[in-house]
DNA sequence: AAATGTGTAAAATATTTATTTTATAGATTT
DNA sequence: AAATCTATAAAATAAATATTTTACACATTT
């Protein structure tokens, strides 16, 4: 009987399903993640047929989706000799790939607040040259210099945390399962 | 004049902004940011028609998203003797509000993956019992069940991430700003 | 240089998510 | 116990995202 394959095959889309699952959890569409999980799973860099076909989405989908996989960097292309399509092979390590997602999250984030800091911090200057009557603005201006100042601050922790993931610092504290290696690498 | 309380109002905005910002990258809606913004700058609990009345958006509306808010850990009614309508507090402290977001976020995956690895074990479980004849189908069944190890020894490790913030010891390692209190508390 | 293969912009459509409108149930006051 | 106030469920609508269709530019092969 050929039951086997048929049954072992449908595993092997739970997984795929359940990896895209999980990087809904980092706020990336459903799609992405499976596309992630369907390379992830062939073991094999794939083009964009290939991913066409595994998915029943169309090609130019599929160059949508992993464009913004690279830009999260969990996808590249590949060059491979004599193969004129692009090939996109798929970060292979659960805790890279965690650390990529995090890490290019917070750091758009890092970046615009910076901006917004600065053009803040610019504008309260500003309103400074004025003189003011009115006892409780000058109090709530006050009061907005200091949350301006927290909220600084809580960036900076962030911006320190990403350095701590992306150093791999975080592995000597929340330490991996030994002996775990990726795809028996 | 009074165009300062005018710009300060502004300026108020833009912070208020800024937070509902930061708040998707978390991947929760602009408006549950917006919201926890303004009561975080209102410096008080408010009710449904207060916070319909800042943001614009029916009450309905605000039902909803502090029902939200509620699940995710980061705002709670509180009860005021005399007051009969809810009152919505928030997280005051940007770094708890951090760590609830990414605890919650995380805890569901949790769950969900312990529930996948225990189904798709007993699936390949079930797969033992007949007799194969198709060699390089057993071999896919033993890397499937090396991915699973793999899985499993991830969320093990998410797991612990969790728990690492939660208790607060990242802070031991990526420390907040010395001095810094929350609304000068 | 025509013909075919490749990837991706731009526009159109479909699906999902956010929001409002309407309706209702449980308190509190009159 | 009628009238009013509260929050929220259920259904309807609007807005945002995901996906496809069409079109086109750039290579490579014939």
């Amino acid at each position: 009987m050929d039951e086997f394959p048929h049954q072992l095959e449908e595993s092997k889309e739970q997984f795929i399903e359940k990896i895209a699952d999980n990087m809904r959890t980092f706020g990336v569409s459903e799609t992405i993640g499976r596309v992630l999980g369907i390379i992830y799973m062939n073991r094999e860099p794939m083009t964009l047929d290939q991913l066409s076909e595994a998915t029943g989405m169309s090609k130019v989908r599929m160059s949508q989706v992993v464009r913004q996989m690279i830009e999260l960097n969990i996808a590249e292309k590949v060059f491979k000799k004599g193969v004129r399509k692009d090939l996109i092979k798929v970060e292979d390590d659960y805790y890279q790939t965690f650390i990529s997602l995090f890490t290019s999250n917070w750091r758009k984030a890092i970046s615009k607040s910076r901006a917004f800091e600065r053009k803040l911090r610019n504008e309260l200057n500003a309103m400074e040259a004025e003189e003011w009557q009115d006892e409780s603005a000058i109090q709530e201006k006050q009061e907005l210099i200091e949350e301006i100042k927290l909220w600084t601050d809580y960036y900076d922790w962030i911006s320190r945390l990403v350095e701590f993931f992306e150093s791999g610092e975080i592995f000597n504290h929340v330490p991996k399962k030994e002996g775990g290696n990726q795809h028996g690498k």
